[in-house]
DNA sequence: TGACAAGTGGAGACCCCCGTCCGCTTGGCT
DNA sequence: AGCCAAGCGGACGGGGGTCTCCACTTGTCA
């Protein structure tokens, strides 16, 4: 890596690093859609610096959240990890959508960059997650009807929550997951409070 | 209304009804960010029609709407007209869900006209689902931490799964509101079948 | 049937976005 | 210290959106 890096002048790494940042900052509070000229700006550079060094709007994205999407793996791997495969599945749907919640730029550049990523990650990730599955239900603590499409379903469903403030966003997702896991599950305990979400909150 | 219908010429009371038509159409195939150009261009008439009878985009949207929203009180009202509490609020969730996944532009002009109606309405449709739930708590079937925020909560996690072709939102939705009322009520049955979703879908 | 108000459509003003071009600046090496 | 390639930023082209203006057409009523 510090081939790429150290053939950059000291200044320009300086800026490219943090453009990056405030990248991740303004995705993560506006989304996706946040103009490249407002990027520069908050990064005190000009445009054309932004363009230099992400060729397209697209890679500076991808580049922006491939820390996140290493999280994700990271998740799946800790979940398989875990010696209770319910607490493991549990794990990444709590965590994911948290991460989900926070970062209002995620769940796009999830699903904008995914079709780009080598399908051999895509491949392996899905596999973990089914063997997650698997061995949840054989555990007898998830319900033999669960589909592990249903991960996409959380997913999407979780990302409407989207476009509220942060606070609200993640406690709207906190008890969303907590009603479908208690659904996916055998058992019952206690939800998280309920959340006084307002339309009009989605005008933000 | 024929004060302001009958008004109009023949032929022009007839250009906006083909525009009016023309907008639900669309909008409930390729949501709201379908351009006036391209409501023009299919209903037959120029640009500047559209701005005659619809000084805004949004007033267009508001009134393209109106049938829709009435249905929704529609709903409502004929659920608390059904003796069975519970078979009442299912039904509502079931429906303005499906309403949802059906139509592409229906929550999008929801969220985005309920501001200005006249708080009124909002009162009394609020009002009127608070009862729902109340009588569906008291029967014993709905839980009792179930708030009526709630029904916000399913709404804008129903909405994530706009954007995929509408057989696929449809089944998705029905699967995941299959799964929140079997958190929301104290029992279980059987789910309709998975829905094969992935991320790609989102791209179309 | 003829006159005129009501109706019409397309060109274009204005704005916002992505991405490029080019003349000026500056870090780093000798 | 001085050179120069690497770096820089702002102006600009191209595209697409909402909404307006204006010269032309057409329904309607006497």
């Amino acid at each position: 890596m510090s081939a790429s890096q150290s053939q950059l002048r000291a200044d320009a790494a300086e800026n490219r690093a943090r453009v990056l940042a405030v990248s991740r900052e303004l995705f993560a509070e506006r989304g996706l859609e946040v103009p490249m000229a407002a990027i520069a700006r908050r990064a005190g550079v000009g445009v054309a610096t932004l363009y230099r060094r992400f060729p397209t709007k697209e890679s500076l994205v991808m580049e922006a959240f491939t820390e996140q999407f290493a999280v994700c793996q990271a998740v799946i791997d800790e979940a398989l990890a875990d010696p209770d495969p319910w607490r493991g599945f549990r794990t990444v749907i709590e965590k994911v959508c948290l991460l989900q919640a926070t970062d209002r730029g995620f769940t796009a550049a999830f699903v904008a960059t995914f079709p780009e990523m080598h399908s051999e990650v895509r491949e392996r990730t899905w596999h973990c997650f089914g063997e997650l599955v698997d061995r949840a239900k054989a555990s007898g603590q998830l319900r033999a009807d669960f589909s592990p499409h249903d991960l996409t379903l959380v997913l999407m469903a979780n990302n409407g929550l989207a476009g509220v403030p942060v606070e609200v966003a993640v406690a709207a997702s906190q008890r969303l997951v907590a009603y479908l896991l208690e659904s996916f599950r055998t058992g019952t305990d206690a939800l998280p409070p309920p959340v006084p979400l307002s339309l009009d909150l989605v005008l933000s």
